[in-house]
RNA sequence: CGGGGUGUAGUAUACCGGUAGUACGCCUGCUUUGGGAGCAGGUAGACCGAGUUCAAUUCUCGGCACCCCGACCA
């Protein structure tokens, strides 16, 4: 991609009315767009960044046998009022063609839709269990949207939900699940404490949350240090430096994000909505479900929240927009500029034909500081510069994102650097 | 939803009851070129509505929007 032609530009402000990371950064980046509160456009730099979530999400979905699928926004009030959700505060109602009254809501969960599809389709313990995701924008009607993509009333999100014959069947899913969200979260290089939580308007069970710890998160945890057991406030007894229940060390106490939960919802839904299966037997019993969430674009905000330094965003590899940050700095009408133009022109295809994501700082009219300042603030991860100066060198200057200072590689060992990811500096 | 605050150019800001200023951006030209360049010229602005007043961007009221604290919450 030549950002010459990126739909996205960076600014040099901060945007008077943000005060997360998150937000200064992927505004200032131009990754998104604040159309209201809490409501965010994805740009193309930051809709990248999104999809390379979602990808490692999908893989570890698929891994324990999630299938995905694509369930409506419009949800209607016959499948929400049997479970008493219907009309709950965070609810965005929408009225139908000629309606007084609403009678659908804008979907900020799918429990209820995907059991009606299950009951379609589930007769007996041979169509159990099954597990099905999907990744979709929801919406809730927050009372006060806060800190960038932390907390929107629209929002992208991941949700899975499973259905079992019984406890057992359902628990071993869960653990599995649990396992796919500590790979998901580390793979997107955020340190998330599985914590024990209330289960809010989805059930009365206790639930567990992926907490990342971070002084802008909303939610207070007490995490042991030591074994790394963790309580939400929310249902907790502990106090700052109580005894750990697991292992005796003492809790701290720590604010934090939560970017992922999952919940086992016994037969709360099946049985308000009646879905039921045969056993082996002919009986009918009630079939045992979970869900599980990650929200993608709350995500995104945290790993940027956990990865910056002052002058912008350090993306992790697996979830950068680019790879390689390309940068030229030839001069404007001058021989050796355009020397250095064409050098940076055939880089750029070279790495294109190894198939490397390469954002080209192609832009005439930046000047130097202002480029690396861009490059600084979109964060990728791996720093190439071009210029008259290495020209003289006869090499190319790679620098990580991370590092202070760079190293200067032939343009064979550079191409074959990044196409091996080899990390030389 | 309770409390507090803020709405001025594309962005960030200043002043003011009577002609709205600065910086960055953007456009033209020349110069410059390894950490947000220089000169010259140009472009562009008072959230909406009502009231007070000879006169309102400024004061008052209402609405709307946005931010912060709380309650709530993936």
């Amino acid at each position: 991609m030549r950002q010459s032609q990126l739909f996205g530009k960076t600014s040099r402000e901060d945007p008077k009315d943000a005060v997360a990371a998150n937000a200064r950064f992927l505004e200032r980046g131009g990754f998104v767009f604040k159309n209201s509160a809490g409501v965010y456009s994805f740009l193309p730099l930051g809709w990248r960044v999104l999809q390379k979530i979602a990808r490692i999400i999908r893989e570890e979905m698929n891994a324990i046998g999630g299938q995905e699928l694509f369930m409506p926004a419009l949800v209607e009030k016959k499948y929400m009022e049997p479970t008493g959700r219907w009309g709950v505060d965070i609810s965005l109602e929408v009225l139908g063609a000629g309606e007084k009254e609403a009678s659908f809501v804008l979907g900020w969960t799918h429990e209820e839709v995907l059991t009606a599809i299950a009951k379609h389709l589930v007769n007996s313990y041979k169509d159990l269990p099954f597990a099905a995701y999907q990744i979709q924008t929801k919406f809730r009607n927050e009372p006060r949207a806060k800190s960038g993509l932390l907390r929107g009333r629209e929002f992208i999100m991941k949700d899975l939900y499973s259905f079992h014959a019984d406890e057992k069947d359902f628990e071993s899913y869960y653990s599995k699940v649990r396992e796919a969200y500590n790979r998901v979260f580390s793979r997107v290089e955020v340190k998330a404490v599985y914590t024990v939580a209330a289960g809010g308007v989805f059930t009365k069970k206790n639930t567990h949350e992926f907490q990342v710890v971070s002084p802008v998160g909303e939610d207070t945890i007490y995490v042991c240090e030591k074994c790394g057991y963790a309580e939400n406030k929310e249902i907790s007894s502990l106090k700052a430096g109580s005894a750990c229940p697991a292992c005796g060390s003492g809790v701290e106490e720590k604010s934090a994000i939560e970017v992922g939960n999952i919940f086992p919802l016994g037969t709360k839904y099946t049985e308000a909505l009646g879905l039921q299966y045969a056993d082996e037997k002919g009986h009918k019993n009630y079939v045992v479900m979970g869900s599980y969430g990650i929200g993608l674009s709350r995500l995104m905000a945290t790993i940027v929240e956990v990865h910056h330094d002052e002058n912008g965003i350090i993306w992790p590899e697996s979830v950068a927009p680019f790879q390689v940050h390309l940068i030229e700095l030839g001069i404007r009408n001058h021989e050796l500029g355009n020397i250095v133009k064409n050098t940076a022109e055939d880089l750029y295809n070279r790495l294109l034909a190894k198939g490397v994501d390469v954002l080209y700082d192609d832009r005439a009219d930046k000047t130097v500081g202002e480029k690396f300042a861009d490059a600084d603030l979109i964060g990728i991860p791996w720093r190439v510069v071009v210029s008259e100066k290495m020209l003289e060198k006869n090499g190319f200057e790679l620098k990580k994102r991370n590092r202070a200072n760079p190293e200067i590689l032939s343009a064979a060992a550079l191409v074959e650097a990044v196409e091996n990811k080899k990390d030389l500096l």
